[in-house]
DNA sequence: TAAGTTGTTCTCAGATTGAGTTATTCTCAG
DNA sequence: CTGAGAATAACTCAATCTGAGAACAACTTA
């Protein structure tokens, strides 16, 4: 049977109730380690455990509209940081077991925010804390949450190759070391600093140069550094490739 | 309001309705040209207007097990045929008026087959056909799905680039020249065959060689060609990228 | 059998990458 | 105030990869 077909007959009280959710996988970078924004369940099922923050779609919201809320409330963010934040779809978990009570669709997005300030738990949670990824075991996540941030972890990775999005961690003006340390982190291994300098200046439209410096030099030591902004290319062409996984043996 | 919380307390003849379906935007390589898989509505709204298929999820049924059981109606596929056919979820769409009756959110997937059968109109549809995707205008088609196929046409460009998915257009034995057919067809332009052949056959993992050759040579000459299967790999390392496009201009 | 087409392998120049070096500018400790 | 250590940014050089073209043998059809 056809969609449309189907709707034109369809009585929604006559059929099993699905819940449309958003969910976010929220990172950031604090003190050189990536952190994901989680909320400690109060209520069963899963009290207790760590889960995403996401909430209900409401019927006047699309859905990036309602990631962006449930961010925001979770953050206590708003205006033009809440703008800066970048947020994209990540993928949609279905399964009919998802729930134990209900079945609830869930539509997970991605975002990438600059260092924020911890978050305030709302009244629905016990706590809500960025919490570094490695410190993640899967057996305390709630549902399917643990298969989610995983998705999310190397959908972020992968952007970072070919989108120019490594920038969105990073306050609008940055240098290209604060740059090279975004890499660094989300995944997971140093970066060779000269050749990576090259590479981020050689891509077009990667990030501009503002003119200006850094006030100081490094905390221990060096020049002051020039800063950039991110500049107006959504790919990076060619891709700034991370280094050849071991799978590549034969 | 957090996720969980809310469905404590849900009661769903209490809410707004939402409709959660299914649709596919399955792709095909029919002489030499990109071919899409369209119904045309019976029914209003946009009756007569081509759409994609798809349908209501149903309750025991995850989300690409729906996807799967929508192409298989359409198609009239099923068995080996039907396992071989790739299909991914590509993006899920639920704006709040995408459909004129009811709040339906919409999980898009992507399927990659081999050269298939005419497809067979169900009651539902006037008619089901693979059409050429340089034939599509937006105004014919029902809803957002102009849409839905436009992002579906770029992620399978880009899946070509850094995954072997490229092989699933093809029978499983094939010869470099009707992959790299895929490719052209794909993206709609020409590769230069020589570094063609010698990307794929470096890439680790693409393709494996079975030993035997084709019965004949080219429709218009040429040698025997040598036959290959799909590789193990998962990921193409390094990847084969497309040209880059006119706007690295800068 | 001749003419044309195609699959496959080479060649070669240019671009890109990985790895290491250097000059310079800064901070911090003493 | 000075010297040690650190970081930025530029450069070098070899290895690898890419784009473009050419060569050649194995096929086809006319």
């Amino acid at each position: 049977m056809n969609e449309q077909d189907f709707l034109a007959a369809y009585d929604p009280r006559d059929y099993p109730a699905v819940a449309v959710t958003v969910d976010v996988v929220a990172l950031t970078i604090r003190d050189g380690a990536l952190h994901l924004l989680l909320i400690r369940r109060a209520a069963p099922p899963y009290a207790g455990h760590w889960a995403l923050p996401g909430g209900f779609v409401r019927p006047d919201e699309d859905l990036a509209a309602g990631a962006r809320r449930e961010l925001a409330e979770e953050t206590g963010l708003g205006g033009e940081r809440l703008r800066r934040v970048h947020l994209e779809q990540l993928a949609t978990y279905g399964g009919p077991d998802r729930d134990p009570r209900l079945r609830v669709v869930s539509v997970a997005h991605l975002a990438f925010a600059p260092d924020l300030p911890d978050p305030v738990a709302d009244t629905d949670a016990d706590d809500a804390i960025w919490l570094p990824v490695t410190a993640l075991t899967s057996r305390q996540l709630a549902f399917d949450h643990g298969r989610i941030i995983d998705d999310g972890l190397e959908r972020a990775r992968s952007k970072l190759e070919y989108t120019p999005l490594a920038t969105r961690f990073l306050e609008p003006e940055f240098t290209i070391t604060e740059l090279r340390a975004v890499f660094e982190t989300v995944w997971g291994h140093p970066l060779h600093a000269g050749n990576f300098h090259r590479k981020v200046l050689s891509v077009p439209g990667f990030v501009e140069s503002t003119g200006a410096s850094t006030e100081r030099g490094g905390a221990r030591g060096g020049p002051r550094a020039k800063l950039y902004r991110a500049g107006d290319a959504r790919l990076l062409h060619p891709a700034l490739l991370r280094p050849a996984r071991e799978e590549t043996v034969r």
